[in-house]
RNA sequence: GGCGCCAUAGUGCAUCGGUUAGCACACGGCUCUUUCAAGGCCGAAGGACGGGUUCGACUCCCGUUGGCGCCGCCA
């Protein structure tokens, strides 16, 4: 058997979400562990729904998750063009060839007309769809109707008996009345082709295998599959993956509570294999207890029959808990690179980062890394490293700052920490434990006043390392300046006594 | 309204006829600790309901209920 080809077919009609990548994510898989060929092609068949801008968030969240395409945009390959709004004469030919096998036809019904029958079915609480009015015109009422209406549409001619049957590999066997099925328009008045005909053309045309997308199409199957047999194509394997729900439990749309928008989650400073991670385990599991799995091992262990029928609600605290795990497993070296970009956008470095600095910013690292969630939280988390003029918060101050001991105690921490000869966390934790004692505190007594002073908050890395970090002239001139800032208030503000 | 899909803790998954129904997140507690995290330990929490089939059903079948999806000259 040849190799795979799949293909993600987005349309650019919004930005993409989760669940749209998560579709490109199985498809991606499943080529990727069969070594077959993935494919993007964009359904922007719909003009009147185009949106400017979200080809390229298209584009930049898969390749940004690390699936290129191997034809497609931009890219390009055999069976292009990969945008069917250059395919128009394609789906007219084929269209035509549906007419001329008696299995499509023109209709001039006018969206009025249609707008009417609407009405009318959802009054009196009937099926909706169309009554297939045109279906069987005599010569002189088709003449008479197109002159009415010149800009007839061309529909599909469903079976009117028996059913339609295909295997869907996550659903099993499907059964469809075909007495039930609807005359769909396959080529808009417009000239432009629908979804589900472009679709069914190009999966073709392109030789695709196996069909991975949403369970919402899994209702319009039946007329794809007719449209197979009206060609005497054989179909793709069909792959139905199961919808993600936002809270509400609805399927993910631009109304959810849930961040939709998937760039935003770029935005973020979300990791992409934390993503992969995620977006693979939902609706997908390889059998085992295994919570953090690597692009490699997905790629390996990823099989269409690990995924499950059942929607999933999309989790943010999953997602945050996977990010984290996976910002700890990054090398320092590898963290530190991802976050030039945030630290840039504060200021914090250069552009691009001096040797120096980049040196800095490895100390960091490790001092933030099993605190760090949201890689755009990292310059907030790391200010004082890079800023000399921050606030106190407000609690902190209060609480450890402003008390008549704290001036004495904090010039008593700068001075011995100004005869210092050698400047690392043991020494650093010596003199000032050392200076506390000397003034008959202890540990905690020392530390949380000194924090403040240091960093301006009461929570963060173990101090002394961060001490250390900062380095000597740094760290007594903040010493210096919390004491002046807290002699300034003495009496003046309210300690806060409470442990 | 019609048609379809789905149904294990709050959430995501495991268990594909025989288990005290397992794991992770979230939640609660304890622990480590100068704080916050991270880590370790402990805990609470589940097979929607009703019928079958079977020696035995979470697992297979049917029904009910519930949820969701589709029913567009959207995809």
């Amino acid at each position: 058997m040849s190799k795979p080809r799949l293909r993600f077919a987005p349309s650019p009609t919004g930005s993409p979400h989760v669940g749209n990548i998560r579709t490109a994510v199985f498809n991606y898989l499943y080529c990727r562990h069969t070594g077959g060929t993935f494919i993007l092609r964009i359904e922007d068949t719909d003009r009147e729904r185009y949106v400017e801008g979200s080809l390229e968030e298209i584009m930049l969240s898969l390749r940004w998750m690390g699936m290129d395409w191997d034809e497609g945009p931009e890219v390009g390959g055999d069976y292009g063009p990969y945008f069917q709004s250059q395919r128009l004469d394609i789906y007219a030919r084929y269209a035509e060839e549906l007419i001329e096998r008696g299995r499509a036809y023109r209709c001039y019904c006018t969206k009025e007309r249609l707008e009417e029958l609407r009405k009318y079915q959802e009054s009196n609480k009937l099926p909706l769809g169309y009554d297939r009015r045109c279906r069987d015109l005599s010569p002189e009422d088709r003449a008479r109707l197109e002159r009415e209406n010149p800009e007839p549409v061309i529909r599909f001619a469903m079976k009117l008996e028996g059913t339609t049957e295909f295997d869907d590999v996550v659903r099993g066997h499907l059964v469809f009345d075909n007495a039930l099925q609807d005359d769909f328009v396959i080529i808009k008045s417009d000239g432009y082709p629908t979804y589900n005909f472009a679709n069914v053309i190009d999966d073709h045309l392109m030789e695709i295998t196996h069909v991975i997308r949403g369970e919402e199409f899994i209702s319009s199957t039946p007329k794809h599959v007719q449209m197979y047999e009206a060609f005497g194509w054989e179909t793709p394997v069909w792959v139905s993956v199961p919808l993600i729900l936002d809270e509400q439990r609805r399927k993910l749309s631009k109304r959810s509570d849930t961040q939709t928008r998937f760039v935003s989650y770029i935005e973020d400073g979300y990791l992409p294999e934390a993503m992969l991670n995620f977006l693979a385990t939902m609706g997908w599991s390889s059998g085992e207890d295994k919570k953090i799995y690597t692009r490699e091992e997905l790629i390996e262990q990823f099989t269409l029959e690990g995924i499950s029928t059942s929607a999933a609600v999309f989790d943010l605290a999953r997602l945050n808990d996977l990010q984290g795990e996976h910002v700890r497993l990054l090398s320092v070296d590898d963290l530190a690179n991802r976050l030039v970009p945030f630290l840039q956008a504060a200021n914090y470095v250069g552009n691009p980062p001096t040797a120096s600095e980049m040196d800095y910013l490895k100390r960091i690292v490790p001092l933030i890394q099993p605190r760090l969630v949201l890689l755009k939280d990292a310059p907030d988390m790391t200010l004082y490293f890079y800023r000399d003029d921050f606030d106190y918060e407000e609690k902190g101050a209060r609480k450890y700052l402003v008390k008549d001991t704290t001036p004495g105690l904090l010039e008593a921490v700068a001075e011995k920490l100004e005869s210092l000869q050698q400047w690392f966390c043991e020494t650093i934790e010596l003199a000032v434990r050392e200076a506390g004692a000397s003034l008959g505190m202890e540990g905690g007594q020392v530390i949380h006043p000194v924090r403040v002073a240091v960093t301006g908050r009461t929570f963060g890395p173990g101090l002394f390392e961060l001490m250390d970090v900062l380095g000597k002239d740094r760290c007594t001139a903040r010493l210096r300046r919390a004491a002046a800032w807290a002699r300034d208030r003495l009496g003046t503000v309210e300690p806060q006594t409470s442990s």
